[in-house]
DNA sequence: AAACTTCGTGTTAGCGTTCACATTCCGCCC
DNA sequence: GGGCGGAATGTGAACGCTAACACGAAGTTT
């Protein structure tokens, strides 16, 4: 009794053996090398089939020096930014025949940026789609190996490696015009934490608006993205009559303030109008619902795989930036200074 | 003028003549193998370390046949149980040396898994998390190769395929008996899509409180998760005076509920109790702050890569499976039945 | 003291690809 | 019709690692 020889997955020889051809035609075949016979292919496809043989990621991986596989670090949180970015880049990656590792960190310290950067450089990944929107000033991006393609995304636009970014200055901008645009003189803003290289820059758009404006100038609260955060700073600002705008750096601490509000009897929008950022899909059942800043994270995801494929096409790592225009949706909580209780 | 020479990076026989020691010691170092003279054992380290010597893992996996890496499969939502999951899952796989490859689907239908599940074979991986709920009676799970390690999370407790899930029936029952407990006799249930197995448990649930409490059983509302759906039900609800309680199977849903009850005027929770599910971390900053179910999704993570990798470690694929309890988070949607307004 | 063990280490042969080169085939020109 | 050139295919050696076995130097038994 013979053992069983048929209990390994096909390999490539198999599928030359059966096609009988060598090895290599195979290898041709499958990579759509130009010079292979029609006739040959069709033999060698429909062993391919018949013996369902799948290529070994791992082999040529070794034998050619280049793997198929991304990696991909983000930040662990349920914001909509991150998450939608990383499917958005599954998504793009695997139609190009591309794989995603993903690590995750708890915050962008050089540590565990670091930690996860050498993770996935032992995997030999093809390169890195880095979403941590951390800020370059402290140079955490410096843990990066020098030779490997690389591309930020949410990340400083003027970073020293490529990035797809949503120009968040402008997206502040917009927020903070449009309610002055409605009336609104006063016009707080609750920022994200400061080592969000966006949340400085919405504020940035917040204040060139008010300057713009001949408006004043408050203080900065800041929060932490958290809905908590936003309450918080909703009891603080109970003390403020004079506020009648509130411009919340996201929509999850926008909620906060809703429900602070509320609870303090100021009404939303007929005492204070509030714009949020990111436009959840829940923003427009929030009471009311929210005005907000859309940024359109699908699209990031899709250019960053492109702007990464091109480096690692072209072995070089370029430095790009893509910048895209968010966009204002109008909602019910916010209204001209002094309108009539809706 | 010679070819730079240190182009590549270190490989083993690299440190093997650093150490000057066989390539195969190292790999025994690098293994944990017993018989290596402690003496030895440091040379090796300090030339690792001088060396910065990284195995490959391509190499390893190929030469090995078994892999490091785990294969991830996801809905591609912003729902909180599979983006917790998918958290919880890398951080465990990555403190036990693997690392996660993700991929999401669309929707659970077989051929999108099946597609999923081939993409990740094709890396061979060393096994499979899926996180997509499926049901398991169109038996998609079917398009596993029977010989891969494979579990389950948010799935059919009863399924063929191991699993660690929350117990969802327990869920629905503790909800509803909180509205019942609070004097409330028609509870309207707003239910998942009814591709989700768990929507149906939770479905399970509530009809058992419902029929144990003698109450009477309404019609389901079915919902699909989003605020949108629940505030389409939410409208519906309007022209039911007698519904005093409703229950929401998730907390997106319970939100466009709110949202809608309060466009048509009903105090929630004077005029009608409301309990979601999930506890997201947005639910205690809605108006009013929603009682919700709260399920461990970073447990479920961590103990499907525990049963994973037992799987692996053992060489067969065991069924099992490992059911937590769902907790009870009162906040302030529920009230007594008929209490004054608060 | 000869004959086993055991430990520590080296040697060799794969794993399934791709790469560089060698070879064969075939049509075409002079 | 012999020689040439490009297209089609084959051959052998990597890639960096692990597995299996071989081997010498100890220690242990008889």
């Amino acid at each position: 009794m013979q053992p069983d020889a048929a209990e390994r997955p096909p390999a490539m020889t198999d599928v030359a053996k059966a096609a009988a051809v060598s090895h290599q035609t195979v290898s041709r075949v499958l990579n759509g090398h130009p010079n292979v016979r029609p006739a040959t292919r069709d033999r060698v496809l429909a062993a391919i089939e018949q013996l369902g043989y799948r290529p070994n990621l791992a082999a040529r991986a070794l034998a050619s020096g280049r793997s198929t596989q991304l990696g991909l670090i983000t930040l662990n949180t349920m914001l909509l930014g991150p998450v939608a970015t990383l499917y958005a880049v599954e998504r793009a990656a695997r139609s190009s025949g591309y794989s995603v590792s993903v690590t995750s960190v708890g915050s962008i310290d050089r540590q565990s940026l670091s930690e996860s950067i050498s993770h996935l450089v032992q995997q030999s990944v093809a390169g890195l789609i880095i979403i941590a929107p951390v800020d370059s000033r402290d140079s955490a991006l410096t843990v990066l190996p020098p030779e490997l393609p690389a591309v930020s995304v949410e990340a400083d636009p003027e970073s020293a490696v490529s990035g797809v970014t949503v120009d968040q200055e402008l997206g502040g901008y917009m927020a903070t015009r449009h309610l002055l645009d409605l009336g609104h003189r006063t016009i707080v803003h609750i920022c994200g934490p400061t080592d969000f290289i966006e949340a400085g820059q919405r504020v940035v758009g917040w204040r060139r608006a008010l300057t713009e404006a001949g408006a004043p100038l408050p203080e900065v609260i800041v929060g932490d993205w958290s809905a908590q955060s936003g309450y918080d700073a909703g009891r603080l600002l109970a003390s403020a009559p004079d506020v009648t705008a509130v411009f919340a750096a996201n929509d999850n601490m926008a909620l906060g303030l809703l429900r602070a509000f509320s609870e303090q009897g100021r009404s939303v929008p007929h005492d204070v109008s509030i714009v949020g950022f990111d436009d959840i899909a829940e923003a427009g059942f929030f009471t009311p619902p929210l005005t907000s800043i859309r940024q359109d994270f699908a699209e990031m995801g899709r250019r960053s795989v492109e702007l990464l494929l091109r480096q690692i096409g072209s072995g070089v790592r370029s430095v790009e930036h893509i910048t895209l225009a968010p966009e204002l949706v109008l909602r019910e909580s916010t209204a001209p200074v002094g309108a009539p209780a809706g």
